[in-house]
DNA sequence: CCAGATATGTAGTGTTCACTACAGATGTGG
DNA sequence: CCACATCTGTAGTGAACACTACATATCTGG
C-alpha cells in the first residue's frame, strides 16, 4: 500500500509563524484564518496535522519551550545564585523587547484567562512557567547546599520569586514597556536574590 | 415631559457582577450572555446603560480601581518605603486570594492579549496599573526626600519593580498558587526594597 | 388622565467563528 | 500502470457571537 501525498509545507516553519500569532493575539483572539494565513497553509492542512486550535497550541508550546529551554540551561550554568537571577532577568529584559519577537513572552500572552470551553488552556501555559521554576528551584537547592546561598534560604521561594518577576516583565513588556523599563526591574529585583547570598570572604 | 421609566436594576450592583465575570473569564472569554445573567439583566438594558460590550469593561474598571484605590491610599500611609512595599506585596497576597473574588486581579485577568476588534484593551488596563505605578513612585519619591531611601536609590524603578512583582503575583494567583506562596514571594521581594532603604540609626 | 420619555422582555439580526465534506492532486508499493 | 493512501484547495457547515427592532410597561409633568 502506498505512503500518500507528502505534505507540502514544513511543520516546524508553519508553528513559528503559528507561535508568533498566538504571541500577538492570544489563544482566544488568534483566529484559524489568522493562523493559516500566517503559516501559509489551508484550514484542512492545519486540521490533518494539528487535529484542532488547542493541538496548535500545544504545539507551538512545545516549540517555544524547547527554544526557550536552550537558553535556560545557560542560566543556571551561571556560577552563583545572583548570577542566575541576572542572567535570567537581565535575558528577560532583552527578550521580551527584541522586536524579532511580539513583545513579552507566549506563555503569558497565550492567555492568562479565557472562557468557557478553553479553561484548559490557562493551565497549559501554567504548567511550562511551573518546568521554568522547577528548573530555577533545583539550581537554588545546589547554591545552597554549596553555601552560595544563606542556609536560612528558601530555594523555592527564591525561585518562584524570580519566576513571578519574570512573569511581571513580561506583562510591562507587552503593554509597552522599553527595554531600559525592563532592565531597571531587573537590577533591582538581583538585590533580592543577592541579600539571601552568603557573605564573600 | 415626562421622565420616563426608572431602570428596575442597581447599576453597581450589577457592575460587580460584571467585574466577576470579566475577572474570571478575560474581556474576550466574557460573553453577552453570561454578563446579563451575572447582572440578572436582558441585553437591551445592559447596552442602553453601558453602551456595548467595552463600555461596560470601562464601567466595571472603573468601579475594581475605585474600590482598590481606598486600599493603596493606605498602603502608600505606611512609614517607610520598606513598609510600603511589604503592606502592599502581603496585601496582594491575601487580595488575590481571597475567595470572595477570582483568584488574581482584574487588572490583569481583563485582557493582556487580545485578538483584532479590541487591540486597545490590553491598553485599557495597562493605563490603570501605570496609575497604581505613578501613586508608588510618588510615595518614594518622597522616601528619598526623607532620607528613607538611599540617595543613590532610584524610586520610579523601585515602583515599577513593585508594580512589575505584584503584577506575577496575580498571575501565579490566576494559575493556583495558594496564599502561602504568595507571601513567600511577597517576603523575597521586600528585600529588595529594603536593599534600598538607608541604614537605621 | 393624557402625552412624552425611558426601561424592559421577546425574539430576532447579520457576522464571524472553529471546523469539515468533498473532489482532485500527488505520492508509494506491487 | 494500477490500487491505495495521504495531502491540498474550494466551498461550505452549524453554532455562537455582539448587538438590536419592536412592542409593551412604567414612570413624570401638565
Amino acid at each position: 500500500m502506498g505512503m500518500g501525498r507528502p505534505r507540502e509545507f514544513n511543520a516546524e516553519t508553519a508553528l513559528d509563524q503559528a507561535m508568533e500569532v498566538f504571541w500577538r493575539h492570544g489563544y482566544e483572539g488568534a483566529t484559524i484564518a489568522q493562523l493559516t494565513e500566517a503559516m501559509g497553509i489551508n484550514p484542512p492542512s492545519l486540521y490533518a496535522c494539528f487535529g484542532n486550535k488547542e493541538g496548535l497550541l500545544k504545539a507551538a508550546l512545545d516549540r517555544y519551550t524547547k527554544l526557550r529551554g536552550v537558553w535556560m540551561d545557560e542560566v543556571v550554568a551561571a556560577p552563583t545564585a545572583r548570577d542566575v537571577a541576572e542572567r535570567m532577568l537581565m535575558g528577560i529584559a532583552e527578550k521580551q523587547t527584541d522586536p524579532a519577537n511580539p513583545p513579552g513572552c507566549l506563555l503569558v500572552q497565550g492567555g492568562i484567562a479565557c472562557g468557557s470551553g478553553s479553561e484548559n488552556v490557562p493551565f497549559e501555559l501554567a504548567a511550562r512557567r511551573a518546568q521554568n521554576e522547577d528548573q530555577l528551584r533545583d539550581r537554588f537547592v545546589r547554591a545552597k547546599a554549596e553555601g552560595d546561598l544563606k542556609p536560612t534560604s528558601d530555594p523555592a521561594a527564591l525561585a518562584r520569586y524570580v519566576s513571578a518577576v519574570s512573569v511581571g516583565m513580561g506583562v510591562m513588556a507587552s503593554s509597552g514597556s522599553d527595554r531600559e523599563a525592563l532592565r531597571q526591574v531587573a537590577v533591582v529585583a538581583v538585590q533580592a536574590v543577592e541579600a539571601q547570598s552568603a557573605d564573600r570572604t
